[in-house]
DNA sequence: CATGATAGCGCG
DNA sequence: AAAGCGCGCTATCATG
């Protein structure tokens, strides 16, 4: 364990399985890379915060194996209704603090002193956290199945080592080649600022139609008007509204709003501010999102528009392994409901072809809108339309995710399959339930009590399994890192010199979405990583679901770009 | 000038 | 205009 004496240096306590305090020792914070690159490869760190401790391990080349992150570990064991007892670690709110970035205090976008204090850390000191792991352990063991939790606290960790390494080796990302394609598109970049040529053109198009020369296109209430008075009655200036009407400044205007999206959300501006030598290191937030999954902060690192992926180049010498599940989502569903016919459709790569072989519906369209409208919780339109005989096809499946629609409906909490469970419900929210069943509730505070139970129900409902689909990623991630950390180093001075001290020479991940990773290796480790890929793949779903027969198929290749082929 | 809300669009 | 979940980011516009 690590942590903080008094006077500011770091302590080294060593604990023994049953969490016993063996030896202790103490460093400067200079010396604590040679200390923890003398230990074991396998060794469990116990820290506060991943991203307070190990971004400068990392700079100085050492990595460890395994961590708890007690921050993370503290926010899902404080809030499951797996832990019975819990009532030491909800006194501890000191645990419940934003997490710290260390990456980027060193940088120019230190945080200001408001920041620091409005947005404290975990605590840092030894005593602290040795008080906060003897909570967390019992905390685990008062549980009934006290092992999915410490698979998902392990998982949680792994997880935080692998958003720190992220950062560190960056994505490799070829300026020129995103500088080539925003000039294929917008047109040559305008040296004073201004628009580029083809953005300008499509500007000038829009206002043709219009006959509104003046009209800004980039605020809404004077395109909307604009519109209006040129005869296209839409309430929105939104693309899907547009797209249902027939007039000639539609197709200029979607081209305008689709070029000036990429202009401002990832032009050269982007492009200058977040790539440096070939890598674009973006901040990612393990559980940024209640659900578990991962949230990103600068950069816009989960909202990459697949027309750039080109742009994502392996160094010289090294190839990118790019995967991604197939229909993770219903995967997990079927396996947590434990429902076989699903399961049988889920057979192979195609769930949705799987679904339409299964009789439930008759075309691949349907078969995707009907299980997504399952997992969201859709009632209207199409989708509404086709979830009910989803319902006679797959009754587990359905049951499952429509209690916990029931449960979130009615103020209740629900669980992922670890154990990661659902925010309860706001004061707000309990105050509209209560004003609506109160002897004078009138029909407005009714339904408007009913509209906002139903939408707590679909966020419950979906919560189950985005949750558990987390939780699959982060199983899948954490193998395949111990996998590739089994690989050798790459002989020789050369490598991917960007991707730091820690990375140059072996594979590693370089990016991670939801249900997709990139991998960055050198060459001649590309088939063993992508072997490893899968082999974390599967061991992700037995870890999970032991036995029950579910695939996760993958995508998966071996590219020199992370282009679509 | 700063902050917050809204619209819109990118990703899963 | 999303129907139907979860996000982050940019631009605009109203408010302080």
């Amino acid at each position: 364990m690590l942590g903080h004496t008094d006077t500011g240096r770091v302590m080294i306590v060593d604990l023994s399985a049953e969490g016993e305090r063996l030896a202790d020792q103490v460093v400067d914070a200079g010396e604590l890379p040679a200390v923890v690159a003398a230990r074991a490869a396998d060794h469990r760190w116990v820290w506060g915060d991943t991203g307070a401790w190990y971004p400068a391990l990392l700079a100085a080349g050492v990595r460890v194996g395994r961590c708890r992150d007690l921050r993370l570990a503290h926010a899902i064991l404080r809030g499951s209704a797996a832990v019975t007892e819990s009532s030491a670690l909800r006194t501890a709110r000191e645990w419940d603090a934003a997490p710290v970035d260390a990456a980027t205090d060193a940088g120019d976008d230190r945080p200001t002193l408001f920041d620091l204090t409005e947005r404290p850390g975990v605590p840092d000191g030894i005593d602290a956290a040795l008080a906060e792991l003897a909570r967390q352990r019992a905390a685990i063991a008062s549980a009934r199945e006290p092992g999915r939790l410490e698979l998902l606290v392990a998982a949680e960790s792994a997880g935080a080592l692998i958003a720190a390494e992220l950062r560190a080796a960056g994505l490799p990302w070829d300026a020129a080649v995103h500088d080539r394609l925003l000039r294929d598109v917008l047109g040559d970049r305008p040296a004073g600022g201004g628009q580029p040529a083809l953005l300008a053109a499509a500007a000038a198009r829009v206002r043709d139609a219009l006959g509104d020369p003046a009209v800004s296109l980039d605020s809404q209430p004077q395109l909307l008007r604009s519109l209006h008075r040129a005869g296209v009655l839409v309430r929105s200036t939104s693309r899907w509204e547009l797209a249902e009407h027939t007039h000639p400044v539609i197709e200029p205007l979607l081209e305008y709003k689709k070029l000036a999206r990429l202009m401002s959300a990832n032009g050269w501006a982007w492009l200058d501010e977040w790539v440096r030598d070939g890598r674009f290191r973006p901040v990612y937030v393990p559980a940024g999102v209640v659900t578990g999954r991962w949230a990103s902060s600068g950069g816009g690192a989960l909202q990459l528009p697949r027309l750039l992926r080109t742009a994502v180049r392996a160094d010289p010498g090294w190839r990118l392994v790019v995967a991604d599940v197939a229909q993770l989502e219903p995967r997990v569903l079927a396996a947590m409901a434990r429902d076989t016919a699903m399961a049988e459709a889920a057979r192979g790569r195609d769930l949705y072809a799987g679904v339409v072989a299964s009789g439930a519906v008759a075309t691949r369209d349907e078969a995707k809108i009907a299980v997504l409208g399952a997992l969201y919780g859709a009632t209207t339109g199409e989708s509404g339309r086709l979830v009910p005989r989803l319902r006679r096809t797959f009754p587990r499946a359905m049951a499952l995710v429509d209690a916990a629609a029931a449960t979130g409906e009615d103020g209740g909490v629900v669980s992922t399959w670890l154990g990661r469970t659902s925010p309860r419900p706001g004061t707000g929210w309990r105050e509209t339930q209560s004003r609506a069943s109160d002897a004078e509730a009138s029909e407005e505070d009714e339904s408007r009590a009913r509209r906002r139970a139903r939408d707590r129900g679909r966020f419950t409902r979906n919560f189950v399994v985005q949750g558990t689909a987390a939780e699959w990623a982060l199983c899948w991630l954490a193998g395949l890192r111990r996998r590739l950390d089994a690989m050798p180093p790459v002989a020789g001075a050369a490598g991917a010199r960007a991707s730091g001290p820690a990375f140059a020479r072996i594979p590693h991940v370089a990016f991670f979405l939801h249900d997709e990773i990139i991998v960055h290796s050198p060459s001649e480790h590309a088939d063993s990583v992508a072997q490893a890929v899968a082999d974390a793949a599967a061991e992700a779903g037995r870890l999970l679901f032991g036995d029950f027969p579910i695939d996760f198929p993958l995508d998966l290749r071996i590219a020199e770009d992370a282009g679509k082929p």
